[in-house]
Formats: C-alpha cells, sequence, structure tokens
DNA sequence: AAGTCGTGTTGCATTCCTTGCAACAGTCAT
DNA sequence: ATGACTGTTGCAAGGAATGCAACACGACTT
C-alpha cells in the first residue's frame, strides 16, 4: 500500500539471515544505495537496525525490546474470554482458564454451568496442583529439572481415592501428559467431578494458560466429557493462534 | 530521514504498550486517519502488525518471528574474535571463548598466548567442566534447579590438590560467581596454571559465552593476572554490548 | 424503526517527499 | 600514486503519500 515504507520493511527479514552492506541490501530491494541508504538510516533511528563494527547492518535490539514488551502488555483473559464463552454456550459446562505463577496455578477467567449446578471455585483461587487437569497442563510444560523440585516440595493431598497420591505419580502423569498435549482430572479432587483441558500456546510454543472443562457426574458421564475433548483442544488452540498472533491461513498467503 | 517510513515506524512502539484502534494511532502520530489506516495495512502486510477480532491492532508475530532468527543467525565468535584479539595484545595471555551445550562446556576459539608456553586446550574440546573459570560463568546462570540437576551428575575428578571436590562446593562456587559476575580458575586444572573469566550476555540478559585470561604462574602471579580482571570484564562486557546489538551510548539519546 | 453517533474505508486532486542520478569522499590494494 | 571499491551528499523531476470529504457499516438511543 505504502511503497516507501513497504521497501523499508522488506529489509528486515533480509537482515534477519545475517548481516549485510549497503549493496547487497540495495540490490535483494531493487533499488538504488542512495535510496537503501536512507531506508537504513530511518531503520536505524528507530533502532530496528544496528550497525556493527564492519560497517555492515543486522537488525537492532529495539526488535527484541518491542518484541518483549508485547508479550508483557499482552493479556491472556482478554484474549480468551469471548473463546470461553462460545465454548460454553456449546457444551453448557463450566469452562476455566488458569496461568502458572510462583509455583501456585490460580484460576483466572471462569464461565458458569448452565446447570444448575456449582463449582468450588473462584477467580483467583489457587487450584489443587496435584490433581487439577489445568495445572497439570502447566506443569507438564516446565524443563525437567524444575518439575521434579516443585513436584517434590509439593503436598499431595487425599481429597478422594483417585487423587494423586506422590511426587512419582504426578511426575509419570505429567510426562503422559506432556506427550499427549491434554490433561483430565477424573474425580481426583472432588469425586464426583471431572474435567478434560488443552494447554494454550504462547508464540514460542511455551504453555501460557490451559483452560479445562469441568462438570459433575450426575449430568454427563466422564466418557461423554471426554468426548468433549477435540472441541476443547480446537478452543484452545484457536486461542493459541489468536493469543501469538498467527492469522489462521492468511500468514503464509 | 524518510518521513513515510518514520511514521510507520513510531506507530510500533505505540502498540508495544497495548492495542490500539484506528483513531488512537492517528491522534498520537498526528496525521489523517486515512493516512494511519494506510501504513497499518503496509505493516499488517508484513506481519509486524496484527487486528485482534476487536478491530484492535496490535503487534504481530512477525516481530517475534524475526527477533528470534536473528539472534540465531547470530555467530558469538565471530562478534567476539576482534575483541578476543586486542584483550591479547594487550596482556599478551592466552584468550579463550567458550560456550555450554549439552550438559558440555566447549571451547568455540582461542587465541594463542605470546610467551612461549603451551595450554592443553583445543578449539572444540569440552573444558574441564567442575573447575574452569567459562564453565562456572556458564553454568552459574542456569535456574537453580538445572545446576543443582547437572551438579549431582557431574563427576568430581581431583586434577590438582585445588579442584573442586564435590557438587556441594561446586554448587556454592557457582552462586559466588553467580553474584560477583566473574569467576576463576586458581590451580584447579593444572597446579600451575590460573583464569579469569567473565561472561559475555545476550540482549535478554542470560549468558551466551565465557572468556577467559590463563596464564601459568611462572610468568604472572595469580594476583597479578587477578590484576586483569578489570579489563577481562570491558572486554566481554564490549562484546556483549555488540552482540545484542546495543550501541553504548547512542541507544537513549 | 428512524435517527445519530462512532467507527473504519475509499476516490481524488494537490503537493510534498521520495527517488535515481551523478559527483564526491573515503579506504584499501595494487 | 593510481585504481577500484565502498558509503555519502545535492539536486531536479516525477511519483507517491497526504488530507479532505463523502461513504459504509454497525451499535445505541429516541
Amino acid at each position: 500500500m505504502s511503497q516507501t515504507v513497504d521497501r523499508a520493511l522488506s529489509i528486515l527479514p533480509l537482515l534477519a539471515e545475517g548481516p549485510a552492506d549497503l549493496g547487497q541490501v540495495a540490490d535483494r530491494l531493487g533499488v538504488h544505495k542512495s535510496t537503501a541508504l536512507r531506508l537504513l538510516r530511518t531503520l536505524h533511528e528507530h533502532g530496528l537496525v544496528h550497525r556493527q563494527s564492519d560497517q555492515r547492518y543486522r537488525l537492532g535490539a529495539r526488535l527484541f525490546a518491542l518484541a518483549q514488551q508485547a508479550v508483557e502488555s499482552l493479556d491472556v483473559r482478554e484474549i480468551a474470554h469471548p473463546h470461553l464463552v462460545a465454548l460454553n454456550e456449546k457444551c453448557g459446562h463450566t469452562v476455566h482458564l488458569a496461568v502458572h505463577e510462583e509455583n501456585e496455578v490460580l484460576y483466572i477467567d471462569k464461565v458458569e454451568s448452565r446447570y444448575p449446578v456449582r463449582m468450588y471455585s473462584r477467580i483467583g483461587k489457587p487450584v489443587a496442583i496435584t490433581v487439577a487437569a489445568v495445572a497439570k497442563l502447566l506443569l507438564a510444560d516446565l524443563p525437567e529439572p524444575e518439575r521434579r523440585a516443585l513436584a517434590v516440595k509439593l503436598d499431595y493431598p487425599r481429597y478422594t481415592a483417585r487423587s494423586t497420591p506422590d511426587a512419582t505419580a504426578f511426575l509419570a502423569e505429567l510426562a503422559k501428559v506432556r506427550e499427549q498435549g491434554w490433561a483430565t482430572d477424573l474425580g481426583g479432587h472432588e469425586e464426583s467431578i471431572n474435567c478434560v483441558g488443552a494447554p494454550v500456546r504462547g508464540v514460542d510454543g511455551r504453555v501460557v494458560a490451559a483452560m479445562s472443562v469441568s462438570a459433575p457426574n450426575v449430568v454427563v458421564t466422564a466418557d461423554e466429557l471426554l468426548a468433549l475433548l477435540p472441541l476443547v483442544r480446537r478452543t484452545a488452540d484457536a486461542i493459541s493462534r489468536e493469543y501469538s498472533g498467527q492469522t489462521p491461513a492468511k500468514e503464509t498467503e
């Protein structure tokens, strides 16, 4: 749309391949050296481009600063909320969104079930970290040593007969979750309540949040709930895509 | 230098603060909405800007991709080499550059001493990980659990009486190194050889490489070598700055 | 339902900004 | 010294970006 800007921005991917000098940039842009010079200067003033000691140009530090600032200002909850609502409208059950912070897993959003049931969860409240599906998803993504360090530090309360009993079992469960890309809690916290969950990933592939659908088995059986898994995963993936700023199909055209 | 590009690039830091709609962007740029629209469109085509579901604009995924590709294409050794040579010319001793990879620490560059001595090191060769100054620097930067996991897995050969004896001592040494920002190896590998080293950091502050100066004490005493510390640190910092694309003083003007 | 505000979007004429050229200034090798 | 190579600057001409005004669309209010 804007020729000048278009040309200037085309320099960035070019430099991402590696440092280049003025002539190379001008050639690959198909413009005169002086034109390339002025574009590079403008990019340089904004810190997007850095001139190294051999006079060649590379991408500059500002780019990293921008990228970092962008992720920090991103609010998963804001982006995820409409998706959670849509999911709730499709299946009717309680939908949770949670994040991992300081050795705790916290609910940061919740859409209530449309069935007349209550669940003991509250936004801002730490979840039962050893059994909840969202906790498993978030912790499964940690590097192995951190995962292990955390697992041995935790208490393993026996909420029910199906609660995770100890660190060994927990680590095994996390490995499974990491492998399959989704998690469940089948009566591990409250005997009659089941959950299925899936991870939300950031642009670097790391898990930044986790969502789950919960329902008491007086409403649906565990098997029926598990049938929702594809839908849950698709929702989580949609959130991931939007969160990481990728438009589903447009990106590569 | 180029008004159009200048305006377009000014949008990026603006969006880094958080999502904004067309009107806000136009206002803060001091241009007509239609102008802002066309600039945003161009940025969008290049993927630097992403349009979220509520029509507001944010920074896009391409920015992250570019930043990542840029760091991958960066070669520490290439950037560091002239600095290593300069350091060698100033002090005359052997200078090493090393990186951490797969639970090993490898020398990736070396400038030979100008004194007639030999050192048993070779580019590409794993270093004595429990005693070398460069190893301490690289491992000290790991997250605590990984550091501990690695420390207990290592063997602690007694090269000399001053070699690190066990994991406990090693972890204590790493904590000290992490704290002070530099490291030494005083006869821990070979009785008569001392080293001082300092870390090279990337744009995110993490240690990406480590450099050291080594000399046998038949040439200089440990104290004399330690007197070089400020020089070594300054060199490492210079490499860090150049590697992370920050121009020393210009950046904040 | 009509009306109104608030968005984002498009065509178009004017004008200013970008462009390529050619000449210049360095640096390095021959 | 001389040549070839880089990066750099002034200038005129043309084209591209700009702001305007009008339009389209949806969300609210009345």
